[in-house]
DNA sequence: GTATGTATACTAGCCAGTGAATATACACAA
DNA sequence: TTGTGTATATTCACTGGCTAGTATACATAC
């Protein structure tokens, strides 16, 4: 058990996930970890087998959290697919705003780890994104778009697109860009009945 | 002098290259880039300041062959732009099938090197990044294209994100989604006359 | 004989992971 | 109530190896 309330496992998490999306996987030390948890390096390897372990875990920590954002920025308001899924890109470029902000940690730990296919973080990440995909296609086909699967591919692309290039220029207004694009694609792809709706709702 | 004919510098940023490249900017030694270079440490150190250096150096001998390189794809034919450009991503869907293929340097090196804005490495990737949306929103403007630096940013954003989820999944597919998302955008935004040319030159 | 280039050998610090011991909590027997 | 065993949780101290960078010396060329 922790001293505090929190167990030491989830402390672990927390310092790890706050230490590993700032700095990247390779830049923060095992120690680094267990000093920010407050805890011997030891203890950390009573809970997690190995530092490779612990990164898993901290991917898997943010899957659910993330996706459940990104649902509740959709259903912020009922006006129509194109600006539902437009809000999902502006609100990540309010978000990429933040000082902190540093892109995906999916993403980036995939880039970090691309020499290493099989590592568990990339399958963690590589499943989340499938999720978000998944979560697009279904509430496409479920507006009676017909190339549902094809245009969610193509809002991912834009997505994770847009994290990739306003982390390299530090320029959230591609998070607009792409949330224009995604828009556009959504509109065009909508059948007129819907098309109709969305209007009326707006 | 280099004991072959090529310069030792240019030996080493070959080595640093593949290196990096392959493993990340943290995931190889200067020891390695050394060894590979068939070159000591302290050479190395004689050619470069400090590693951050040699990182830089690796990313600026890609920037114009990159550039080059997708240039030339655009041009092999002159079947119109939307074509054209779809072109550059089929042949980056080709290029990722090769097994050592690991997504865009310019962009894992940001990824890696996020909580160092300043790192001349990022420098380099940013002004990359520019001269090819550069490339794009100029060759738009020359069809007649009116919202050309708006839809160049988009194109670009759908490369990077193609590179991004290609690289978490394997799947060189999706940069061929991305393609015909360009080509639909680039196809919409071309002027009525400029279309019927593009249509005649297929 | 000075500038360029290369090599050997080194330092000081960091890193992932471990060995051995200890502390706490709780179940159950006397 | 007290004693004892066992599983969980935690600590201190350590290792062997790697890492970026350097002090010094030697070679070669013009």
């Amino acid at each position: 058990m922790a001293r505090s309330g929190v167990p030491t496992r989830e402390r672990i998490i927390s310092a790890a996930s706050a230490l590993f999306y700032n700095d990247g996987i390779r830049g923060v030390s095992v120690d680094a970890v267990a000093a920010k948890a407050g805890v011997t390096k030891r203890t950390l390897y009573y809970h997690f087998r190995s530092k490779d372990d612990l990164v898993a875990a901290y991917l898997a920590a943010r899957d659910q959290p993330n996706l459940a954002l990104f649902r509740q920025w959709f259903a912020e308001a009922d006006d129509g697919l194109p600006a539902q899924v437009e809000r999902i890109f502006r609100n990540l470029a309010r978000s990429a705003r933040h000082p902190k902000w540093k892109g995906c940690g999916f993403l980036r730990t995939s880039a970090e780890l691309a020499n290493m296919p099989g590592h568990p973080a990339m399958k963690i990440g590589a499943a989340h994104k499938k999720k978000f995909e998944e979560w697009l296609r279904v509430t496409f086909e479920a507006e009676g778009i017909a190339q549902a699967s094809q245009l969610a591919r193509q809002i991912l692309l834009l997505l994770d697109g847009s994290f990739a290039v306003v982390l390299l220029h530090r320029d959230p207004s591609y998070m607009e860009t792409a949330g224009e694009a995604a828009h556009g694609l959504i509109e065009a792809a909508l059948p007129v009945r819907a098309k109709r709706r969305s209007r009326r709702r707006r």
